[in-house]
DNA sequence: GAAAATTAATTAAACGTTTGTTTAATTCAA
DNA sequence: TTGAATTAAACAAACGTTTAATTAATTTTC
């Protein structure tokens, strides 16, 4: 019975935290939005506080990256690790747009500071293996000699700079105001395609 | 007498705003924090939407951009060109790291729906003379035949990373959590090297 | 150029709302 | 019958904004 009115609560917030910011919500809105009662937010969750938290690690518990077992990985090449990594990301941030624009805002302000330092782990926890793929690949000759971290910034810069907001997506495809590239397969392709490419250019040796 | 007084309050709300955002700031605590009387936002302002806009207006003034006769200038190369856009965007948004994290919060949220789109705006203005630069060069067979809308998402989407917070830079980079990476004449030079071989590498013809 | 009159700047206090949160009563399920 | 779920109402605190009074600066008048 309430398992449901958690996860309602939790997808509102995702929604309207993506759309107001978390300050520019207010708990009156959120329950509406949820269908329930207002008190019943502090009721499940103790605090708006604490319902951020819940949901971030109701979020994140999903999202749990197979990079670190790819980093050991060696029977495939680091330009194929690379390519893999491109995928899951571009598949990962566009299933769930509204919830990395709340990552992204928390990113920016640092006023609720535990959970702006939370956030900064969860992006940064993939940066090492990452860079480390991408110096391995220095080292055995297979790559140029790029700056690795600048280069990961490029890849994560990217999608942050697509998923940023609809609007600015749209205007940059000269898309129609109303589409949603997020949903488009299409887009999803192109977006990979291009990482892929300017990743290609960047790392391989000619 | 009343000019500094403004000023200051604009300079206030900017440092305020990229640190805790726009709702998460209290006038009381801007009008401390500017060392003006409370009810001084108002009067000068007429109300904090009002103040945000004059903010951003008055900033928005310094940094009018000169890509736009870049475009037309035809004594210089295409790769010059985003050359010349690389060190211009990097230098500009480096100079004023707070104000642009203003501008990505708002980009990121369609709470106040008209400065959305006018941050929208302010973005996407010069979206169309860059992509306009490449796909010229593509028609010279200067470039490749590349995806000129995403290339330049990955310029500008590097440049918002690094920008996003100083904290997740320095994870980034491997630096001292307290260490200020803007104001790093060397931080300046990496990032812009970094971007023109990027730009290079996925431009240029082989 | 000093005094008076007028406008602008500044203040502390109060305004009405909205905020997150809590309470106490009620309904529901086991 | 007991404990959890749900509700409407109330809470104090904080919010953006306004008011009315005071001080400072500027302009006008003689």
């Amino acid at each position: 019975m309430s398992i449901d009115k958690k996860e309602h609560i939790i997808d509102a917030a995702i929604e309207l935290f993506a759309e107001k910011g978390f300050e520019g919500t207010s708990i009156r809105e959120l329950a509406a939005k949820a269908e329930v009662n207002l008190a019943m937010v502090n009721y499940y969750f103790g605090s708006k506080d604490k319902l951020f938290e819940a949901m971030v690690e109701h979020k994140v518990s999903f999202m749990r990256g197979r990079i670190e077992d790819l980093e050991k990985d060696k029977t495939i090449t680091e330009l194929e690790k690379m390519d893999l990594i491109i995928e899951g990301y571009v598949e990962r941030f566009l299933s769930q747009p509204e919830f990395h624009k709340v990552l992204q805002q928390e990113m920016l302000v640092s006023q609720r500071e535990e959970m702006h330092n939370k956030v900064i782990g969860i992006f940064s926890q993939n940066t090492h293996n990452i860079t480390s793929i991408i110096e391995k690949g220095i080292r055995k000759k297979i790559f140029k000699k790029v700056d690795a971290q600048l280069t990961f910034a490029t890849l994560i810069g990217t999608i942050n700079q697509v998923l940023m907001s609809k609007s600015m997506c749209n205007v940059l495809t000269g898309k129609d105001p109303h589409f949603n590239p997020y949903k488009d397969e299409h887009f999803k392709k192109r977006l990979i395609n291009h990482l892929k490419q300017i990743l290609r250019d960047h790392l391989l040796l000619h």
